[in-house]
RNA sequence: GGGCGAUUAGCUCAGUUGGUUAGAGCGCCACGCUUACAACGUGGAUGUCGGGGGUUCGAGUCCCUCAUCGCCCACCA
């Protein structure tokens, strides 16, 4: 396939078409396969692995920059001659999605997912996935991606699917998964976990309550009660324990310590406020610190204390969770309702642990029966009330309350603590720490290299359950086993798991199959956990399997089975055949994190050894946002270093994020968010891909004051903080309303009717002015190549301005390669402008037109400016790809032979066009700097036409007085000043006499003079020249101050000081002339 | 509370290892539709580089400090 629709160069339009060019080059790119990878290529390998994007909605402008920069690297390597393997895909993104699905099932059709069923639910996830992939693929294409999509990948796919049973098969047996528990948001109203992401906090006017538990048994001289204070009072069902420190001297001490530092460090302002903290801090521990004590000391001898409204016991206990210089220094301690207290149950494992609410958000049956079946906020009333009766709350405070509330039911989230899959991160965090810490794995800007060690070297473990239906499901089957006599059961644990083991043998699976694991103690109290994990594909015929044979089994000892239930678990006696008969399988899903952090591995086709494992792992670099550094970055490091011994990257660019006008991140939620296509429909998406890299520096983060365009009339209305939530808006110019993206998800269905109002941003012009100017700059070269001859050329045949652009486009495409390479694409782009516009078309191109109106001027000037523009098309192709591949093949028409010295043809597409190089026998500084005189020159004369207000066409002449030498360089360039400036050169050279009325301007060693009789005003002339002069005499103080200076002079560097003198001769000489012109005109 | 970053022209941003009188794009002013381009050309105006202190012959650049804004993490019995 070659051009789809060649036009007619004498009949391009004037001005860039982006639409057409995109609709025509992107199905070329890809039924040529430019984009396609294969293991067996033996280039060098590039490989880039997609931020998988969510499958939740549309892309924003933060996936547009994210793409456009691995875009342009990609299309850059390819260009060099690497293999070049762009892997796309999506990601299933579980609590998100299945959000979004059940919310829509809920508008729509009043179901909630328990209506649907899991399969039926998952069905409908699905569906809806296809339909937005499909959106987000044809996004990424629009926008020029070259990804290979012959290789899509989503991560729940079976390919993605078995590398994540293989690697949670890999961490259980490896003894790296266990189960803990995690406190979690549970939304009462959808019985559901949310994730932190989807809790929003709202302060709320709240209470502080002080109560007292009375101590049972005191001694004489012993407190008679503890008091405790709570924002939670119902919570009090479910204490277990009241805690104080267990040297509470030592922790006063330790904070005193603090404070003092804190003092130390301190600036004025601050220091009476924390002195007064000191002071305070000091009376505390005097009045409190024997009470304390004799606290501790009770807790040591066990003291109980009465749980009012329970009639249960709880003991007193030491723990350091209890900080003295809060509240009264006693803490009421609920594992099961708080992670902290959860710390102090795993401490002291004597306390009980009573988890006393339903998923319903009700009390349950573990409180006494008055309080059973009331929500939360009912039983804080009846338990304040009941403890104001029994006369023991002591004081209620006033306080904001930072309330989570659940963001998709919109009612407060109950902590709650659930049984949770964790991997343990020690090992796993140390060696992703240590990749980063060698190099091995370098990340760009380097101070992110902070948030990731930090993360990191906290070693968390890292929970991976999810209580959802859309995601991987954890691999595991499992039973609870209570026993009462803990040493029997660890005997027999081993004689369980060979019965498990047998039973797997006899159900036709391997060894290397399966993984069991008995867990103990952590399950509420004494019981006990036995697991089986299988990485087999064939998981879902796996214990029917097993079932049927351990029919088999009758004897054994009896254990009680507990069935896995959630929350609580129901009892039963049973032998041990039934203890493998209960075994059920895990419901919950895996983190979306966890198949996200196998990307650039499972991909490639892990666990299967395959060659594109072998050719393109270890991937070449990664591109990424700064929020999921921890998230992903640091997972993807570890996973890779476990699974495949090897990091999966060596290094990490994270680029800024996109804010709006007023520096706010774009969301969604906030109605500010972008649609790349909306930009690329306005602006093209060379404009966008441009524009974007033109803002992509070192510097955190752009704004991007974004405007709604009227669908009407076009015109643009400012996003402001309040419009963008509007579900409808009028327009400021033809007074007729339209809609936005949040019409569609916030309006009335008349609002969404409206016709939809385009989100764009200015910024987006000079992306599309660039585009433009350089398809005009094209559309002139072509005009004047077609059906030139190619000539031979040798390097004596150019003439100064040939070798200027030469040395200047070789300096560009060094500065280019460099600047990308080291992921400096504002740097690239705006040399890469700079160059084109102010260089290649304001003066290369300007000047050929006066050497093609002279035959024999012609063929240097068109071989020249076709190799020119051939490297300039080059060098922007991964920045603006549509562009320039439209216009390759156009010079591909009009120029089929290009080169410099030799000629060649070029490549059939500018996708796979060789990356420019420089040329270092181009660059040439001297030739630039004479160059720059002629710049100087041409730019006196206009602005002396200028300020003489002399008309643009009007003919003009002029003068320069200037060595010798300089003669010999710019008397060529007459015809350009002539072109260029409508000025013609009267006189050159060092004896040159002024005209009777001239416009004077002193140069850098040159005097430019302009014959300016016919358009005279000696008042004008004077007002400039004065102008002129006090800015010269202002500069020449300004050096001669710091040449004077005795310390300046004796301790700078001599060339520095010298290049202050020669510049101080320079001014004083330009100043002498502008007198001497003034000193005429008087 | 801990960490990170930002503050330069009306707006959005560059400014390399400290070294001429601090730049760009948009916007603004003046003139021009000149046969590549008005999405353009030519010229012009616009800055106490957030405040204060310090190091230095010399600071937008290095150090300290204050202020404002933003982001991330943790915590809030």
């Amino acid at each position: 396939m070659s051009n789809p629709n060649p036009p007619s160069l004498s009949e391009l339009p004037a001005q860039y078409d982006h639409s057409a060019a995109q609709a025509k080059w992107y199905p070329y790119w890809e039924s040529q396969g430019y984009f396609h990878a294969v293991a067996d290529d033996p280039r060098p390998p590039y490989c880039v692995v997609i931020p998988p994007p969510n499958v939740t909605g549309a892309l924003h402008l933060g996936h547009a920059l994210n793409n456009t920069l691995q875009d342009i690297l990609c299309r850059m390597k390819r260009m060099q001659g690497y293999n070049v393997l762009w892997m796309p895909g999506t990601d299933h993104a579980g609590i998100a999605t299945q959000a979004v699905v059940e919310r829509r099932l809920f508008e729509e059709e009043k179901l909630t997912r328990h209506d649907l069923g899991r399969e039926k639910l998952v069905e409908r996830i699905w569906d809806w996935k296809k339909q937005y992939e499909q959106r987000i693929l044809s996004q990424l294409k629009q926008l020029g991606a070259s990804c290979d999509w012959e290789r899509l990948r989503f991560t729940l796919d079976d390919q993605c699917a078995r590398a994540v049973r293989e690697t949670f098969f890999k961490l259980f047996a490896d003894n790296k998964i266990y189960r803990g528990k995690r406190l979690v948001n549970w939304d009462t109203f959808l019985q559901t976990a949310v994730s932190d992401d989807e809790v929003f906090h709202e302060a709320t006017k709240g209470h502080f309550w002080h109560f007292n538990y009375p101590v049972i048994d005191p001694r004489p001289g012993e407190p008679t009660h503890v008091t405790i204070a709570t924002t939670r009072p119902e919570t009090m069902l479910g204490d277990t324990a009241v805690a104080v420190h267990p040297d509470p001297a030592k922790a006063f001490d330790k904070v005193s310590a603090e404070l003092r530092e804190k003092i130390i460090a301190a600036s004025a302002k601050e220091k009476g406020e924390l002195e007064e903290q000191a002071t305070l801090l000091l009376e505390r521990r005097t009045k409190m610190l024997p009470q304390l004590e004799k606290l501790r000391d009770m807790a040591k001898r066990g003291v109980m204390l009465e749980l009012p409204l329970t009639g249960r016991k709880i003991p007193l206990i030491a723990d350091e969770w209890a900080k003295p210089e809060l509240g009264s220094g006693c803490v009421k301690i609920t594992p099961a309702h708080d992670e902290n207290d959860y710390q102090v149950w795993q401490r002291n494992q004597s306390i009980d642990i009573r988890n006393i609410m339903n998923t319903d958000g009700s009390l349950n049956d573990s409180v006494p029966e008055k309080y059973r079946g009331l929500t939360m906020k009912k039983a804080r009333e009846a338990v304040v009330a009941d403890m104001e009766a029994a006369e023991l709350c002591v004081e209620i405070e006033d306080r904001d309350i930072d309330l989570a509330h659940s963001d998709r039911s919109k009612t407060p989230i109950e902590p709650y603590l659930a049984d949770q899959w964790f991997v343990k991160m020690d090992e796993l965090a140390q060696s992703a720490m240590d990749a980063v810490s060698d190099g091995r794995v370098k990340i760009i800007p380097e101070r992110y290299k902070k948030t990731y060690l930090d993360w990191l070297s906290e070693k968390r473990d890292w929970p991976v359950g999810r209580q959802l239906w859309w995601g991987h499901r954890i691999p595991v089957w499992h039973a609870l086993v209570a026993i009462d006599d803990v040493d029997n059961w660890k005997n027999d644990k081993q004689e369980a798991a060979k019965l498990l083991e047998k039973a797997c043998i006899a159900a036709g699976f391997n060894p290397d199959e399966y993984f069991i694991q008995v867990q103990e103690g952590l399950n509420f109290g004494s019981k006990s956990d036995i697991r089986i994990c299988t990485h087999s594909n064939r998981v879902d015929q796996f214990f029917d399997g097993i079932k049927k044979f351990t029919t088999d089994f009758n004897a054994g000892p009896t254990y009680g089975v507990l069935l896995p239930s959630f929350p609580a678990a129901t009892e039963a006696t049973n032998n041990l055949a039934d203890v493998i008969r209960s075994l059920e399988k895990d419901d919950e899903v895996l983190d979306t994190w966890f198949s996200s952090a196998l990307w650039p591995h499972s991909t490639l086709g892990w666990p299967e050894q395959t060659p594109e494992l072998a050719k393109f792992y270890p991937t070449s670099t990664l591109i990424t946002s700064r929020d999921i550094i921890t998230l992903w970055v640091a997972r993807m490091v570890l996973a890779g270093l476990y699974n495949m011994g090897e990091v999966p990257f060596p290094e990490v660019f994270i680029h800024p994020k996109i804010l709006d006008g007023f520096g706010e991140t774009m969301s969604k939620s906030k109605g500010n968010g972008v649609d790349p296509l909306d930009v690329i429909e306005k602006f093209g998406a060379d404009s966008l891909r441009f524009g974007l890299a033109y803002l992509t520096t070192e510097t955190q983060d752009v704004r991007m004051p974004v405007e709604f365009e009227c669908p009407h009339c076009q015109s643009l209305i400012a996003q402001t903080k309040k419009n963008r939530t509007l579900p409808r808006i009028e327009c400021d110019k033809c007074h007729r309303p339209f809609g936005t993206q949040w019409s569609q998800s916030h309006g009335t269905e008349d609002d969404q009717k409206l016709p939809r109002g385009a989100v764009v941003s200015e910024r987006f012009e000079l992306g599309r002015n660039f585009c433009n100017k350089l398809w005009n700059a094209s559309r002139f070269a072509l005009m004047n190549l077609e059906g030139g001859e190619p000539s031979a050329s040798a390097p004596g045949d150019l003439l100064l301005e040939d070798r200027w652009l030469l040395s200047r486009l070789a300096t560009v495409t060094d500065e280019v390669t460099k600047a990308l390479g080291e992921y400096r694409f504002a740097d690239a782009a705006r040399s890469l402008y700079g160059f084109a516009w102010d260089e290649f078309c304001s003066f290369y191109v300007e000047m050929t037109k006066a050497r093609f109106a002279v035959l024999e001027q012609r063929a240097v000037a068109q071989r020249v400016l076709a190799h020119a523009l051939d490297t300039l098309l080059r060098l922007l192709h991964p920045m603006t790809p549509f562009l320039t591949e439209e216009v390759w093949h156009l010079l591909n028409q009009a120029a089929p032979n290009r080169g410099l010295l030799k000629q060649d043809r070029p490549a059939e597409s500018i996708c796979v066009a060789e990356w420019p190089e420089a040329d270092a026998q181009w660059i040439d500084k001297t030739i630039e700097a004479q160059f720059a005189k002629f710049q100087t020159v041409m730019g006196a004369v206009r602005n002396i036409r200028q300020e003489k207000n002399i008309p643009p066409r009007e003919p003009i002449q002029f003068s320069v007085k200037c060595d010798a030498e300089t003669v010999k360089l710019l008397k060529p360039m007459e015809p350009y000043f002539l072109s260029m400036a409508h000025a013609a050169a009267t006189a050159w050279g060092a004896d040159v006499t002024p005209p009777e009325r001239v416009a004077s301007k002193p140069l850098e060693g040159m005097e430019v003079h302009v014959d300016i009789s016919a358009f005279f005003d000696v008042t004008a002339e004077r007002t400039r020249l004065e102008k002129e002069r006090d800015n010269l005499a202002k500069f020449v103080d300004s050096l001669n101050a710091k040449l004077s200076n005795e310390n300046f002079v004796s301790r700078a560097p001599a060339n520095v000081v010298d290049e202050q003198r020669s510049k101080l001769t320079e001014v004083r000489e330009q100043l002498e002339s502008v007198e001497a012109a003034l000193a005429k005109l008087a």
